[in-house]
DNA sequence: TGCCTAACCGAATGGGGTTCGGTTACCGTA
DNA sequence: TACGGTAACCGAACCCCATTCGGTTAGGCA
């Protein structure tokens, strides 16, 4: 077939397509994602340079997401849960895509401006300047894994032997099924760092 | 080739090399496994259902080496900060493995004999019943999250703008490079979100 | 001794990512 | 208006990987 009289495609469609993909299909494969465009592979590779950079911007369209909240605009400890949340409600809006970052984390380019204000924030808190970025890492930490235990199969209510691990079994008897389950880790775990931070200041 | 005389393959040969092979390389694929070995690939297939398999064997090596600790006599805090550091340990031990098992966390049976301790712990120093579970996965994603950032490239020094985000320059500077940066924000998580736990009991 | 099974190899299958040559449309320039 | 260069598609081909299958021989048991 010949070039076609009006383009089929775009970067914005490829990666549009594509993060439709993921959160369908939990994976991105370049036949699923050449069929979806109705589109032969090959063709992809006149708009991305090849699968890593469909990725990388995927990883984009997220961090822009994040980025739009306006959060720095409030005392530290609002702005960080602000952030927190922001960058939470990405991952949960595309559940599937985080496998495929995980692996190479969101430290990029894009985020200087969003460390930038981080950093103002923080230090101007009051924290120590040695301090901040690893203020800012573990929190990142924390989010990263927090967005893998939210597409984590479901804890093994069933599987616990409750002879053998009585009270491991009555803890889970507590624990909400699902999206509830993550929520709730997801807060009394931020709240702690918030508060462990704060513990800093002093 | 017939049969050997003494079989040039076991469970637990063909993990070790995995898991060496994991460090070396980066990824496990089973023509690299299988060259390592000296052996045709299809012969692993007589001993490990397949790749998958592979993978689960050497989480289980993994989760293994952390049980291995006796940390549970102890009071809440210490025992927590040592699961975490054993946690750490064995994936700073064993970098790259981490990226194989991201996307299936390490909660399965293995692990119920650490979780009814931890819950045990936990409960006994008066934590809230329906509390606990939540503690333990915002731990565990907090752990999960930094073995990940243990494997990130190195933060871009060099690539920040200085004029156009300085504060952030800044704060780079007072960091140090490669492990000793992941190293620092662990513990300064870790800390924070202990203490955060025990601002809980008040 | 004879037979079933175990442990290897080699070849083949199927799928994914990528490259390349061929075809035709668009577009700028003479 | 004619022409040449480039852009956007397809199809076929290539390489790598995971897995399966048939063939070959050794070990172990009756």
């Amino acid at each position: 077939m010949p070039r076609p009289r009006t383009p089929l495609l775009d970067r914005q469609r490829i990666v549009d397509t594509a993060l439709r993909l993921v959160d369908e299909a939990g994976d991105l494969t370049i036949p699923a994602l050449a069929g979806a465009l109705k589109v032969s592979p090959s063709a992809l590779y006149h708009h991305v340079a090849g699968r890593a950079e469909i990725v990388a911007l995927m990883r984009a369209e997220l961090v822009r997401a994040i980025g739009e909240q306006s959060m720095w605009d409030q005392p530290w400890d609002a702005a960080l849960r602000t952030w927190a949340h922001a960058y939470r409600d990405a991952f949960a809006e595309h559940p599937g895509i985080v496998r495929l970052l995980a692996t190479a984390p969101l430290a990029e380019s894009f985020m200087h401006e969003l460390y930038e204000r981080a950093v103002v924030t923080l230090e101007d808190a009051g924290f120590a300047a040695q301090d901040v970025m690893g203020l800012i890492t573990a929190l990142e930490s924390f989010l990263l894994g927090s967005a893998l235990d939210l597409v984590a199969p479901d804890v093994m209510v069933d599987a616990v032997d409750r002879a053998a691990t009585p009270r491991l079994a009555g803890a889970l008897d507590a624990v909400p099924a699902g999206r509830e389950r993550a929520d709730r880790a997801f807060e009394l775990g931020l709240t702690a760092l918030i508060e462990g931070y704060r513990a800093l200041l002093g």
